[in-house]
DNA sequence: AAAATTTACGTAAACGATTAAGTTAACTGT
DNA sequence: ACAGTTAACTTAATCGTTTACGTAAATTTT
């Protein structure tokens, strides 16, 4: 569609494209006059430049990618929100990708965009990924930063939070309110995340003394339906627990349904904490305690990590790595008087 | 690095670039044998193709751009997830971008875009967008499909739910269950789902012979704390609401704190319905009635609907619009007789 | 068997921007 | 005044693919 690029504006100046190209940049071998009169025309003609010219000679895309297993999970939310305030900010484009927990998805989308599509890439891997050997690779080319779950044996940036002290606080809050047999909830026994919070909670369930084998780990899985009736068999059984560490946003709903369809009190007949970034908590009922993320922060910060990696053309920066604590929000679902908000 | 290109390829092989590029692209004129050989070293030395200089040549970047107002909700979360799921699935990359409800940024962003980084857009305006005229400039140039919040007089596909009829059916159902001071929560006067659901609601105020004076349109902000206040204000005020319909899903904490705090009971002291699509409605205390989008699937249709232009090489695409139903989920907190669950 | 067509390639010019290297002209210092 | 420098450009190659067009051999047609 005739669209203007650099050849028209150098044809009605009687410049050089190189002339142009150099003005738009703020080059110093151009002298003010010229710059003006480029800036001027190109305003007035509505110039815009061709991304994908700049980067395929440039071998810079000013595109960074992200991949998350799912966006419906206020943590990833917020992240992304954070990842794509830092991007925009600084001129970076923002790819979005969803594993949807699927290794094969991970690796494809890696093995794609090691084409050159984009600068580098922001991950969190997915539930799925027990094995790193295509990250390694996709690292050597483009730098990765990771964010909470994260691939543990690469040497490069990770923005994590505090979870295993978050595992171990949020055990010991339990235990503190009177929980003798907690559960925790999992979802993966690979992902680096989960294992953290596993060793918390087992410390706490050690240093406090609690019997080991009241006290177990359940690993959920990605079906709602299938999480619900665990769940509720958990409750059912005869070792039924009281007290539930849930170590993922989404297991909350199944989590109240169980305990309101079983006609189990929370906080009377067990407790509960979730880790969770859901605005909605504080009004559940009863309220619910959480280990809230900073995900925003963690966006933001593995965003600024990467963008200075680019600036600098480093692919390793480990000593960017970053861990940014976790806030326990105690509420009335570990309260030990009843009460109902 | 000595990326691997189709020039290597061709030195390789001792043929010419040209066979190279057709027979990757599966080329009649070009032989089986020869084919064999070409996807055989491709896959020996990890060809991967420069998406740019693809791009560059063909004009055609197989990327979407994604302009939503934020992702920390549900509704845009999900509809996110069904466009990318759909582009993903056909090959195409999405790019996202925040508007954060400010029209510069809208604005600034599809300028950006109209230089041929995308080749097309799905968008949903902000709560400022009240002229039109960027939108329309922009649309001239690359395909552009709204869902949700749509540009009223631009001819093209607009995947939107049936906002009247549920701003309708929401209050008609507070007045059945006995409100007759029913307040609209609403948060802009431009926005094509506002006046759509205001309509709606209007018209049930009207066909029930409400009195109008007791039934208003408040406007809230984009910040919490201003909302909160606004809200405990509306609810001290000399002649209290016994019905909300919030017409955006962030504005029910706000609600229920505010009750809460105020000691109102919800629903015997006010009945609420939400435009919400949040999981944990079922949860809230007392459980929420909603509107529920089909948030996921519009997002697909409007993929589905951008990609079919796009593979047509058609702007206007007025005819793929389409009107998605949503759906009222009745629970606890419109409820006549009082309960809890 | 000559002409026409098809097959299977190769040549080279794009796409639009960037940039190393070259070219003037003006200016500087001694 | 003359070598040396600087300012302000231009030329042309380049990034990696795609594709219109050219071509030679093989095949088919009549």
């Amino acid at each position: 569609m005739g669209n203007v690029t650099i050849k028209l504006l150098a044809e009605r100046l009687n410049v050089s494209t190189a002339t142009i190209s150099k003005a738009l940049c703020d080059s110093h071998e151009i002298s003010e006059q010229t710059k003006q009169k480029v800036l001027e025309l190109a305003r007035e003609l509505n110039y815009i430049p061709n991304a994908y010219a700049s980067s395929l000679r440039r071998n810079r895309s000013q595109t960074i990618a992200v991949l998350i297993p799912e966006v419906a999970d206020s943590f990833f939310s917020l992240a992304l929100n954070g990842i794509e305030e830092v991007a925009l900010q600084r001129g970076y484009h923002t790819l979005i990708y969803m594993t949807h927990e699927k290794l094969e998805r991970e690796k494809a989308i890696l093995k794609e965009l090691s084409g050159g599509r984009v600068d580098g890439v922001i991950m969190s891997v997915t539930a799925e990924t027990d094995s790193f050997e295509h990250i390694h690779n996709f690292s050597r080319q483009l730098p990765v930063v990771f964010f909470d779950r994260v691939c543990p044996d690469l040497n490069t940036a990770k923005i994590t939070t505090n979870d295993f002290e978050c595992g171990y606080l949020a055990t010991k809050h339990l235990i503190e309110a009177g929980c003798r047999k907690i559960v925790l909830l999992a979802v993966s026994n690979s992902l680096s995340i989960m294992s953290e919070r596993s060793m918390g909670f087992n410390k706490a369930i050690k240093d406090f003394d609690l019997n080991e084998n009241d006290c177990r780990i359940v690993y959920c899985g990605e079906d709602a339906v299938y999480n619900y009736q665990l769940i509720k068999e958990l409750m059912q059984g005869t070792n039924r627990p009281d007290g539930i560490l849930a170590t993922v946003e989404k297991l909350t709903t199944e989590i109240y349904l169980a305990c309101n369809h079983l006609s189990i009190n929370i906080p009377r007949q067990v407790k509960v904490v979730c880790f969770s970034n859901q605005a909605s908590a504080v009004i559940l009922n009863p309220s619910l305690t959480t280990i809230t993320q900073p995900a925003f922060e963690m966006g933001k910060t593995a965003a600024t990590a990467l963008l200075k990696a680019l600036k600098n053309n480093s692919l390793v920066l480990a000593e960017e790595s970053m861990v940014i604590p976790s806030a326990l929000n105690i509420r009335s679902s570990t309260s030990v008087a009843v009460q109902t908000y």
